[in-house]
RNA sequence: GCCACCCUAGCUCAACUGGUAGAGCGACGCUUUCGUAAAGCGUAGGUUGUGGGUUCAAUUCCCAUGGGUGGCUCCA
């Protein structure tokens, strides 16, 4: 009889009593090992196991010696068997509630997993409640799941007799020596890599989310599969409070919240083109102003480039050929122009329009860029995907030696703004993309020096590849909407393309031409987008400095405090609050709750007391009732709060 | 652009299997003059997104079209 030895690190209490390692017989599986009760840990409560670090099925025999540990629900790597269990769980109760079905492919993603499915049957959410009894139903049936492993020819087999095209498409694409492994629960079969767990019975928790159209391989020339998104977690409990967070966050949505706090309105009249109304722009004029002191202080300076430039210039910039399907088009005095998807073309004209001297170096134009770009229909989403936004632009023309500092000096003004709201953020970087401009040298260089920002940065990103822009590559600074959504708001890209399309030169200090390059970055992205953003993480309560509406006055009586409340709305728009006075006539519990619904950052109540003594009673959005305090007392206060543009309330309750 | 779904008053939503539209909030008017989350009464708002069709009859069924939602492709 062969043995082996395993150890547990996951088990630190059986090496305190003295054991290193348990002698086995081979072939032993980590089931049952479990069985045998050697510690406080039933078979149940356990989804796989992790032998030598990687994960495996419980029933898989055990060979040889070495670490064994089990993989419970409440962890990260739980979660993803017990998701991915859960996906071949539906795809299951599809298959037996709708028969004739095709299965692509059921990964799970960040907050559940999916299934692709192609079936005649259209999905409809009214079908959810039928698959989910399905799948309680195999549950119920607790059956066992089981691994098969195949050769190449026969998972191809086996693969044809499913009729499973799709898969045996993905199939033909592996190497002959790779296990084809299949897993069986009933009579649900499906190519998977697998680990699952070992029988249905351990999923309790589940719930179908959305059902979407998706391209078969993401290519938009193949088959439109159906996509049911679901999720499932450890017990019920948790699959309830998914659930819930998922409403209160829709409660946050920038395009629910827009609407009732009269940022903005979309138009038929313009699809995908946002209407500001007032409150929105002082939003946007806010940010703005904030910017711009960030913008001086590093040394930018502010140009204004045209809306619409002949078509000469966008064929010389590269656009006509690599951005002509985005643009839109118009005709002047008989010539073709378009109206400006970029602001890039218009800075060079910019730079080229004087010499410069290495010493100009290096040159940083800000421009409030407005920009539209023709996005297919599709793809519209309120404020974060639209046809005409404002960048926060900028183009730096500088020596190559200059290009790191640069970009350092970049991402310290995005760590900078994006703290200040207390934003967290990802990096991606974005690397050449099929249809580019440039040489492979000039792309080689241009990556090297924003990987090696990023390292002196000492920043964690992911690579896109083939994700750039067709001028150059980019570092891309996402951030999240309220409902996990992952937008792309900063962008840092390095072009050597652009300066050489234009003939850009400098001076230099040999007194000959250089070529400069050219670094453009947003740092807001567009301000439609973050303000989307904004509007969610604050749920439209803004700061005080952002808030359309800082101050409202209230008199208790419109007949006897008018006057004075007058006089107080009067001081605060003396000092630039941005205050608002009630002069209709409703109780003052009712205009309390106005104020409040409407995200007003204070209100101030005015009654005899504070008309007497020259008060105000103070209501915090965020505190609730401070309670009186002198006019000037409160002035002082919200103007410091104001400057100092806090996220908080500067009063203390 | 593709797949699915949705569209009723300014907003949020009703109207059984087709019988021809109703509420709350908001707005407006009158009464009330109030001390920290909705005072009372009344009035006006709709060719049910638009156009066609089926039917004695369409908000409801069918077709087309516009807009939106969730995704896919694409992107700040």
């Amino acid at each position: 009889m062969t043995t082996i030895r395993l150890r547990f690190p996951g088990f630190p209490q059986l090496r305190v009593s003295g054991v290193d390692s348990i002698e086995f017989e081979a072939g032993i599986t980590p089931e049952e090992v479990l069985n045998q009760h050697l510690f406080d840990l039933p078979e149940a409560e356990v989804l796989a196991a992790k032998f030598n670090n990687k994960i495996i099925d419980l029933y898989v025999p055990l060979k040889e010696s070495g670490d064994l540990d089990f993989v419970r629900p409440n962890t990260p790597e739980g979660l993803d068997v017990l998701r991915h269990s859960s996906a071949h769980l539906m795809a299951h109760a599809v298959l037996r509630v709708f028969k004739d079905v095709e299965f692509a492919i059921g990964p799970t993603i960040e907050e559940g997993f999916y299934y692709d499915f192609d079936l005649d049957h259209k999905f409809a959410p009214e079908d959810f409640a039928l698959l989910e009894a399905e799948m309680k139903k195999i549950v119920e049936e607790n059956i066992p799941i089981r691994r098969f492993e195949y050769s190449k020819a026969e998972a191809r087999e086996m693969l044809k007799k499913q009729r499973a095209h799709f898969k045996l498409e993905l199939l033909e694409e592996l190497g002959e020596n790779n296990v084809f492994s299949f897993y069986q629960q009933g009579d649900f079969t499906d190519w998977c890599r697998g680990p699952h767990v070992n029988r249905t019975g351990k999923l309790k928790a589940f719930k179908l989310l959305s059902v979407a159209g998706s391209y078969w391989r993401g290519d938009e020339r193949r088959e439109m599969l159906q996509r049911i998104y679901a999720t499932a977690f450890p017990s019920q409990e948790e699959v309830d409070k998914f659930v819930y967070v998922r409403e209160e966050a829709k409660k946050r949505d920038h395009r629910k919240l827009g609407k009732e706090l009269a940022l903005f309105s979309f138009q038929p009249e313009g699809p995908g083109f946002p209407f500001w109304h007032p409150a929105g722009v002082t939003l946007l004029k806010e940010l703005q102003h904030y910017l711009d002191g960030i913008l001086f202080q590093h040394d930018y300076q502010e140009v204004i480039t045209p809306m619409v430039l002949n078509q000469v210039l966008w064929q010389k910039s590269g656009h006509w050929d690599h951005y002509r399907a985005n643009m839109y088009f118009t005709k002047v005095d008989e010539e073709d122009f378009a109206v400006k998807p970029m602001n890039c073309p218009g800075a060079c004209l910019i730079f080229r329009n004087e010499t410069r001297s290495f010493r100009d170096l290096p040159l940083r134009l800000a421009e409030w860029g407005r920009v539209h770009r023709h996005e297919k229909k599709g793809v519209l989403s309120g404020l974060q995907r639209v046809r005409v936004f404002t960048q926060d632009d900028a183009h730096v023309y500088c020596m190559p030696e200059q290009i790191e500092s640069e970009i350092g000096d970049m991402m310290r003004m995005l760590d900078e703004i994006y703290k200040k709201f207390e934003f967290s953020y990802s990096i991606a970087l974005s690397t050449r993309p099929p249809n580019s401009i440039g040489s492979d040298e000039i792309w080689q260089h241009a990556e090297g020096a924003l990987k090696r920002a990023l390292e002196n940065h000492k920043a964690d990103y992911k690579i896109n590849p083939g994700e750039g822009a067709f001028y150059g590559p980019k570092l891309e600074f996402h951030l999240k909407d309220c409902l996990g959504r992952s937008w792309q708001c900063g962008t840092i890209q390095v072009d050597m393309a652009m300066p050489e399309r234009f003939d850009l030169a400098y001076v230099g200090s040999d007194n000959q031409p250089h070529r400069p390059v050219m670094l453009h970055r947003a740092l807001l992205g567009s301000l439609e987008r973050f303000t989307s953003i904004l509007i969610e993480n604050f749920g439209g309560a803004f700061p005080m400095w952002l808030a359309p509406e800082q101050v409202r006055v209230i008199p208790i009586s419109s007949e006897k405090h008018l006057d004075y409340a007058r006089v107080v709305y009067e001081k605060l728009r003396e000092q630039c609050i941005r205050a608002t006075l009630v002069t209709r006539s409703q109780s003052l519990n009712y205009e309390i709750r106005q104020g409040q619904v409407q995200k007003v950052s204070y209100l101030l109540v005015i009654g005899e007391r504070e008309k007497t003594n020259n008060q105000v009673a103070v209501r915090s959005h965020e505190m609730g009732d401070l309670k009186a305090m002198s006019l000037d007392q409160f002035i002082a206060g919200a103007g410091a709060e104001i400057r100092s543009r806090s996220l908080h309330s500067g009063f203390k309750k």
